[in-house]
RNA sequence: UGGGGCGUCGCCAAGCGGUAAGGCAACGGACUCUGACUCCGUCAUUCGGGUGUUCGAAUCACUUCGCCCCAGCCA
């Protein structure tokens, strides 16, 4: 058998079970599922768990059903089925079939009933608080239900009317016979079904009685045929009864693994559903994809290539110990990948007049596109007159200054070398104007001769051909040092902090182009949202390297 | 305190009894029409601690310390 060389546990795991023949009777079919509750937004910890699902799928020539984890009908709704996909889309994943859990409610019940004749599950008319109190606490026992014992009949007629109405929300529930004095508390007699007078975003009013995550998802699993079960270590406690479900539904081997990986942490942002909602809901930011979010949509909007985000999940690896990553280690891949594919544009941003003395007219210069790859040039017009940005210049350089001083040169990028002459002074005592002297040998691409030499480089906006383009700089939602590696709950003041995904960068801009593009110079992903004034040299389509 | 997991460089992470991969970060230096990129070099005598077994251990055993998860009719 021609196994792939395995690129974390879980694939080394599958290999050993290949090779003991464990899949032989279905054809050694791996099949696996990525199953997202809709109920909110899929967010960079999910594009972890994608890429190790996906990833098992494409190495193992297997399936991948994108499941929504639906049972829950309180929370969710197509809103958020629709983002996942749009999500998952983007991404460039590919799955074999978008299911649902409440696609098997009917089936779901039918084991339910099997479990009753079968003796394993039994209506129980305990309170919620009551259950809790009759747990037992984790060195204690907990003590049997006093309805544990009802006869299968009684048991059968009771949940049938469970599923009629007949009860209000709370009254009773179905629950697995197990095991009350199990050190495992998921084993204490955990509850299947639930009484929910509230209609479903897809069955609607069909049901009043919902299943349990424990009891829909290993069986949704089984009914699928999925091979392995990925999941975060969380559910490490309830693997026992994810298999005591599976077994007494009765279902052929082989059947679903689960395997557990830990979760993804970034520094410098918060992963957490609950928190992320509420950043959205107070209006903290501009929605569920507003740039500073770590959710795929946002990611999308701060430019960020999905290529990036799948290469920063190959280089962080999957393990089980706990870990937060640097969210250096993300910016790292997005730089990676943007220096690679991006084209490059130049913009200033505070603009300083720089005035060429010695040019007249004007000209076409050509303009190399991406430096690292051949993707030819486009043509820039040059009058002369420019502007540059504010701290390209200085009045009182620093030692080793590389950028523009008066007396100095500098490369207007892609032009020529000036020379600065003179420097006008506003009233304010601000920098309004450079008086510049250009040198014509040194034009960009020319291979005259010439001992003209600048240390720097710096872009420039044409004064008359420039473009203006709305921005804001992003206000960050929390200071670096606030950043919570965990425990962050409770930091999350929404009256004074601030949250933003990633380092502060300064420069983030969007333009009518709705996109990021990598400013020279400052050699980052940029993005923007509107406001204050950014000159462009020209508006290019940048939009196709990355919201595609 | 019961059970289940996890502890390898500042941050991730390989390693599966034969003598510590790689990435990120950092630090030197070269190069550069982006102070970017690229390049070259440095960066764990040591694997939470201890004790054993062994010719030999991060890898096995015992013990100890630390961290995470579980008492939802959420997923």
């Amino acid at each position: 058998m021609n196994l792939p060389e395995p690129t974390n546990f879980i694939e080394q795991f599958i290999n050993e079970e290949l090779e003991n023949g464990k899949f032989e009777s279905v054809g050694n079919k791996i099949i696996v599922r990525f199953p997202p509750e809709p109920n909110g937004y899929l967010h960079i910890g999910h594009i972890k768990a994608m890429c190790i699902n996906f990833g098992v799928k494409e190495r193992y020539g297997g399936e991948l059903n994108l499941r929504m984890d639906d049972t829950n009908p309180a929370k969710e709704d197509y809103e958020y089925v629709d983002s996942i996909v749009d999500a998952v889309n983007w991404l460039g994943f590919k799955y074999d079939r978008l299911v649902y859990a409440s696609d098997y409610y009917d089936k779901l019940y039918e084991i339910a009933e099997k479990y009753i004749k079968d003796g394993n599950a039994y209506v129980c008319d305990l309170s919620a608080e009551e259950i809790t109190a009759t747990r037992g606490t984790l060195t204690e026992a907990g003590a049997p239900s006093p309805y544990r014992e009802r006869s299968v009949e009684e048991n059968l007629k009771l949940f049938r009317e469970m599923k009629e109405g007949k009860y209000p929300d709370g009254a009773k529930v179905l629950r697995a016979k197990i095991d009350m004095s199990s050190p495992n508390l998921n084993m204490r007699d955990p509850v299947l079904y639930r009484i929910a007078h509230v209609s479903h975003y897809r069955t609607g009013d069909k049901w009043c009685i919902y299943p349990m995550y424990d009891f829909a998802h290993p069986l949704s699993d089984a009914i699928e045929g999925i091979t392995h079960s990925l999941c975060s270590l969380e559910f490490e406690n309830h693997r026992p009864l994810y298999d005591w479900v599976i077994e007494k539904a009765g279902f052929k081997k082989p059947v679903p693994r689960q395997i557990e990986f830990a979760r993804l942490n970034i520094t410098n942002t918060l992963m957490s559903k609950r928190y992320l909602k509420k950043l959205v809901d107070e209006g903290f930011v501009r929605g569920w994809d507003d740039p500073r979010m770590p959710t795929v949509m946002g990611l999308k909007n701060r430019g960020v290539p999905p290529e990036a985000l799948k290469k920063f999940c190959a280089d962080v690896g999957v393990a089980k110990a706990y870990s937060v990553v640097n969210s250096a280690q993300l910016d790292s891949c997005i730089r990676d990948n943007l220096n690679e594919n991006a084209e490059r544009a130049m913009a200033v941003v505070d603009p300083i007049k720089l005035t060429i003395a010695n040019y007249e007219g004007e000209e076409e210069l050509d303009f190399e596109k991406n430096p690292v790859k051949d993707a030819g040039t486009r043509k820039i017009k040059f009058t002369g007159s420019v502007y540059i940005d504010r701290n390209d210049f200085s009045l009182d350089p620093p030692p080793k200054y590389k950028r523009l001083q008066k007396g100095g040169t500098v490369r207007l990028k892609g032009a020529y070398i000036v020379r600065c002459d003179d420097v006008k002074l506003g009233a304010d005592g601000r920098v309004e104007e450079l008086i510049c002297t250009y040198f014509p040998e040194t034009k960009s691409g020319s291979n005259a001769e010439t001992t003209i030499k600048a240390k720097g480089v710096v872009q420039w906006v044409d004064a008359k051909y420039g473009k203006d383009a709305e921005f804001r700089q992003y206000e960050p939602l929390l200071k670096d040092e606030e950043y919570p590696d965990q425990d962050y709950a409770e930091r999350l003041n929404p009256n004074s902090e601030r949250v933003f995904f990633g380092k502060a960068e300064p420069y983030l801009f969007e333009s009518e182009l709705g996109t990021a593009f990598q400013l020279m110079r400052t050699g980052y992903y940029k993005h923007a949202e509107c406001g204050d004034r950014l000159l462009l040299t020209e508006i290019v389509s940048l939009k196709d390297n990355f919201n595609k």
